[in-house]
DNA sequence: ACGGCCGTTGCGGAGGATGCAACGGCCTGC
DNA sequence: GCAGGCCGTTGCATCCTCCGCAACGGCCGT
């Protein structure tokens, strides 16, 4: 759109290749020398460039910055939010939204069943880390050390039959649960109530967050809630999308309706989930939408 | 320089402190609402701004995905080694550069001593990580469960009778040298070689390297050596700042040599250390310098 | 010492960016 | 339910600013 700020920004990713001089800049830019002298100095202005002994320039340390306080300044939850929402609006069962933090795991959102139900959970409060689906998850994206290390030093209460009952036991699972993507808790806290949970992965790539849908026996049987595991990770997947801040379509995007992505989106980043088929089954309650993704309505802000 | 890159890059730290519409952009930039769309749109193109289904914009994912690929192009050795020169030529000593990886730490790079001493070291090779003064630094930098699962791991050969007996004792070295920001090994290694060293930090604050300063008793005691330590830290600090893209001096930098630095170089971005005094101290051999106290120790993240 | 290389500077011209005004969708409030 | 206002978007004419050229100057290698 912009002739000059497109050129100028051209040259960011040629740097991050590398090292380049003013000459290599202004061939691979296809302009004169002069130009991109200017352009470079603009960059090197706002601290985005850096220039080396040798006049050769680099990428500076303002773009670390940048991108540094950017992730700080991201909002999980507000962003998050409406999505869990809609996952809500279209199975009718809790949801849940959990970080990991100093060897704690905590509820960071909730979304209440509408259904009648009591689930011990509370935003802020920490979860059952031993056994809960999401505490899983973050526990299971932690380097090797670190996830031994809390998983040895945990307790390991027998809520129910099921509890994770030793370390072993948990590490064992973390394995599986890395490897498949996706995590879900059988009658582990509370004898009646499961639940499946899924990744959110940041703009590095590394699980900064855990989303869970959670119903009791009483209402879906676990077999029917686990059906629902392509909509829980493909919610997962817009989320963290979202938080990394990729256009669901690169060419422009018409369509208000943000989360009813088109089908095959990969999310380019990152390594996503194996992206399981999603059938759009029936929903316990509500809803026989063929829209198998949550479309966002209620705009927030 | 060129006004339309300079108003463009201006939003980048602007959006930084949180999303903004349209309309605030505008009017932070001082300019008109179509002039910002523009700009606006010319950034997400590529990508470095996303924008969220409330139509304000954030930062992009692409800033990410620059700093990643810059900081894994960065060619630490190629850079440090000027001053690495630099040091030797001032101090006369054996100065090596280390990184490490994969529960080693490798040496990967070496400017030799002007005296004709040998030294059992060579670039490539994995360092005695139990006492080397750069493997400590390196180590301490680690997350504590890794931390303490390669201490634990490691074998503690006794070369001498001051090397580190144990993983308890070299757990507690690793904390005081994580500590004081520097750490040392008098004779730990060879009995009558001492070494001072001092951590570099990469553009996201954690140590991506190490260098020492080593000199056998013969030449230098080891009192004398480690009142080298300064300059030895300052080095460390001048080449942090370099790898992070950070301008010495933010007029220009008529100096070529590049650790004969100028005097306050405050190193913007990071933590720095509280700059000890450097004498430029007159040879091989020591400097009555006044050298006062344990200079550094804070310098954490 | 000289030639070539590369970064830098000043200048005129033209292409492109700017701001204006008008349109259109969306939400609010009456 | 309708009108009003808010905010993003578009087309356009004007003027600014960015572009490319050519010449300068420092540096290095031969």
């Amino acid at each position: 759109m912009s002739q000059t700020v497109d050129r100028a920004l051209t040259i960011l990713p040629l740097l991050a290749e590398g090292p380049a001089s003013l000459e290599q800049v202004a061939t691979r830019l296809d302009v004169h020398k002069s130009t991109a002298l200017r352009l470079l100095r603009t960059l090197h202005e706002h601290g985005l460039v850096y220039r080396q002994q040798d006049q050769r320039y680099r990428l500076g340390a303002r773009l670390f910055a940048l991108a540094q306080q950017a992730v700080e300044a991201l909002d999980i939850r507000g962003i998050a939010h409406p999505h869990l929402a809609a996952l809500n609006e279209h199975t009718g069962h809790t949801v849940h939204l959990a970080v990991y933090e100093q060897g704690e795991v905590v509820y960071i959102d909730k979304v209440d069943s509408r259904y009648p139900v009591r689930m011990y959970s509370r935003i802020g409060r920490p979860v059952a880390i031993t056994v809960a689906a999401v505490a899983k998850l973050l526990l299971a994206d932690l380097p090797e050390p670190e996830r031994r290390a809390v998983a040895e030093s945990l307790d390991y209460p027998r809520y129910t039959p099921r509890s994770t009952p030793d370390a072993a036991a948990f590490l064992a699972e973390l394995a599986r649960v890395r490897e498949q993507g996706w995590a879900c808790d059988l009658g582990g806290h509370e004898e009646s109530i499961n639940c499946v949970a899924a990744p959110l992965r940041g703009p590095d790539g590394r699980v900064c967050a855990a989303m869970s849908l959670s119903a009791p026996n009483v209402v879906v049987s676990a077999e029917e809630l686990l059906r629902l595991r392509p909509l829980v990770l493909r919610t997962a997947e817009v989320i963290g999308a979202e938080l990394s801040g990729v256009q669901p379509a690169p060419g422009l995007s018409p369509a208000p309706g943000p989360a009813a992505a088109p089908g095959p989106a990969p999310v380019p980043g990152l390594a996503a989930a194996p992206a399981p088929d999603l059938s759009p089954l029936p929903a316990p309650a509500s809803a026989p939408a063929p829209a198998p993704a949550p479309a966002t309505k209620g705009a927030t802000r």
